[in-house]
RNA sequence: GCUGGUGUGGUGUAGUUCGGUCCAUCAUGACGGACUCUCGAUCCGUCGACCCGGGUUCAAAUCCCGGCAUCAGCACCA
């Protein structure tokens, strides 16, 4: 039998030299679960390699997926967040765009590129054709009186496009003379309408790349052929490609994709609340739920790097957050239906006070129930314990304290301090220590559930679990008048 | 249509480079049990897979050929 390999794949070429990844987001929104694949992978393997990570906005492109003024600051928090540090180099491509037009003034001057006037509709007949365009012939001066056209306006928008000159018998048709820049009259959110002629990704990617020294490329499949483009560049620029790397498409069964576009038109639309809605897949909705982000690196790192498209189900994810949170996050009694019990409790000699560890085996303190028992003891529990309950011979366990006998007016009696064999085990809550609370849950949309939550002391954002429920992080504290606000994270 | 990628239990994953150590790893899941004053945790057990068909070979998950399935690219998106 093999040896079973450890965590991620070795990397190819990557002795004995300083390694440099990146991570190129378009900051059009805050991050998914799916780029934080891209984080963490990434920056793994620059921590396993003392490597450096840049992080690089790519954020050319202002019409069909416009970058978000705001994404840019949510990005570095949730790039930090993930990997626990800033990244080594930070970079616009929008404050870039002066090298991009140098560079592509250099192609055409060299005949790398050509400018190219035929519409997208005309230059598509001609590439699936394998025929040369009539623009195609341009000599380099040609190409140069035409490019300072598209830079002062002489073109509009759509009507020339910078083209790298490859070859129309290329075998895969997306190899055909793809376009390296276009012309866009739309305002950016950061360079407003200072620049018309602007870069496509694979023009702009290729040049950072080159110029930040990236030594490994870790991406999805699905920028197969950008690696194919960008390699025809290098080659014509003389440069040599970094290693690439790719994974597969990635579905989560509770999510489906990941389509920061279609979350931003679903936002808009009234649909979600907001980007931390607890059902949408962004990094800020799973921290806002309790996600861990060890527990994401652990599940990157798990799914490693085939090429495979998977479809996995969030209880992976969930099962390392549980692992790692279940020592630390103190127990409460969180009640979902509670129905009041008016015990009668002259079997017994009642204690004035109960404390309960908040942890059943870890040592992170207690808390105490005060007990009025002036007039017997008043207790609450869940509507389906006390259903329960009834169905049978009516004995519950209160939860570390007191067998009990219930009756269907909403009255019973305490019988034992002793635990019967059998019975089923309750939480509950004692009078007095139930405070209102909601529940904000992710099955029935970001539904809140009214509930009695046992009166405690955590800071917003504890992660507690709710005995016999579940974990869920503390999202805001009560106040007079105001209820407890907890987000369900899981089981 | 053209081009490329990928097919291992329910879900993921290791093993495929260089055929034998693989009646196939680990995790998750489901089920059952032990323990526990949570339906949590821990422990034990059970279930379950090499896409199909040929070929090469003493020997194939692994190599070759042919299918099939599936995903992606073929944008003046990133």
């Amino acid at each position: 039998m093999h040896e079973r390999r450890e965590g991620l794949p070795e990397l190819p070429n990557s002795e004995g030299r300083e390694l440099v990844f990146r991570f190129a987001p378009n900051p059009n929104g805050p991050l998914t679960l799916g780029h934080s694949r891209g984080v963490i992978i990434n920056s793994e393997y620059a921590r396993q390699h003392g490597g450096r990570i840049v992080l690089r906005f790519d954020d050319t492109g202002i019409k069909t997926k416009p970058p978000l003024a705001e994404a840019y600051g949510w990005i570095d928090d949730e790039f930090r967040w993930l990997t626990g540090r800033a990244p080594d180099v930070r970079l616009l491509a929008s404050e870039r765009m002066d090298l991009y037009l140098d560079k592509a003034r250099d192609c055409l001057a060299q005949r790398i590129c050509y400018v190219c006037t035929c519409t997208a509709d005309e230059f598509k007949v001609t590439r699936v054709a394998r025929e040369a365009c009539p623009c195609r012939s341009r000599s380099s001066e040609q190409s140069l009186a035409e490019w300072e056209k598209m830079l002062d306006g002489t073109y509009a928008e759509g009507e020339a496009v910078v083209r790298v000159l490859t070859d129309m018998e290329e075998s895969n048709p997306a190899l055909r003379d793809w376009p390296a820049l276009r012309i866009q009259t739309g305002e950016h959110p950061l360079v407003g309408t200072r620049y018309r002629v602007w870069p496509l990704l694979d023009f702009q990617s290729a040049i950072d790349d080159e110029e930040q020294g990236v030594t490994h490329i870790i991406r999805g499949k699905d920028l197969m052929d950008s690696t194919r483009k960008q390699t025809q560049l290098y080659d014509k620029l003389g440069w040599t490609y970094p290693e690439t790397l790719y994974w597969g498409r990635v579905k989560v069964h509770e999510f489906g994709g990941f389509s920061t576009s279609q979350m931003r038109a679903d936002i808009e639309s009234g649909e979600f609340s907001d980007w931390d809605d607890i059902r949408l897949p962004t990094i800020r909705a799973l921290r806002r739920r309790g996600f861990t982000a060890e527990s994401l690196r652990l599940f990157w790192v798990e799914l490693g790097l085939t090429q495979k498209d998977i479809s996995v189900p969030l209880a992976t994810l969930e099962a390392h957050n549980s692992g790692l949170v279940d020592a630390s996050t103190p127990r409460l009694s969180l009640l979902r239906d509670p129905v009041r019990l008016a015990l009668d409790v002259s079997a017994v000699e009642m204690p004035s006070e109960l404390v309960l560890p908040n942890h059943p085996t870890e040592d992170l303190g207690v808390r105490t129930w005060p007990l009025d028992t002036d007039s017997g003891l008043e207790v609450l529990i869940e509507k389906g314990d006390l259903e329960f309950a009834l169905s049978g011979d009516g004995v519950l366990r209160l939860k570390e304290f007191a067998d009990i006998e219930v009756t269907s007016d909403g009255g019973g009696r305490m019988l034992h301090f002793e635990k019967g064999d059998g019975v089923r085990i309750v939480h509950w809550l004692a009078a007095g220590v139930e405070r209102d609370a909601v529940l904000l849950h992710d099955c029935e949309g970001e539904l809140q559930h009214p509930c009695m939550l046992e009166s405690n002391d955590h800071a917003e954002g504890t992660l507690v679990q709710l005995e016999r429920v579940g974990f869920a992080r503390i999202e805001q504290v009560g106040d007079r008048g105001r209820p407890w606000r907890l987000v369900w994270t899981h089981g």
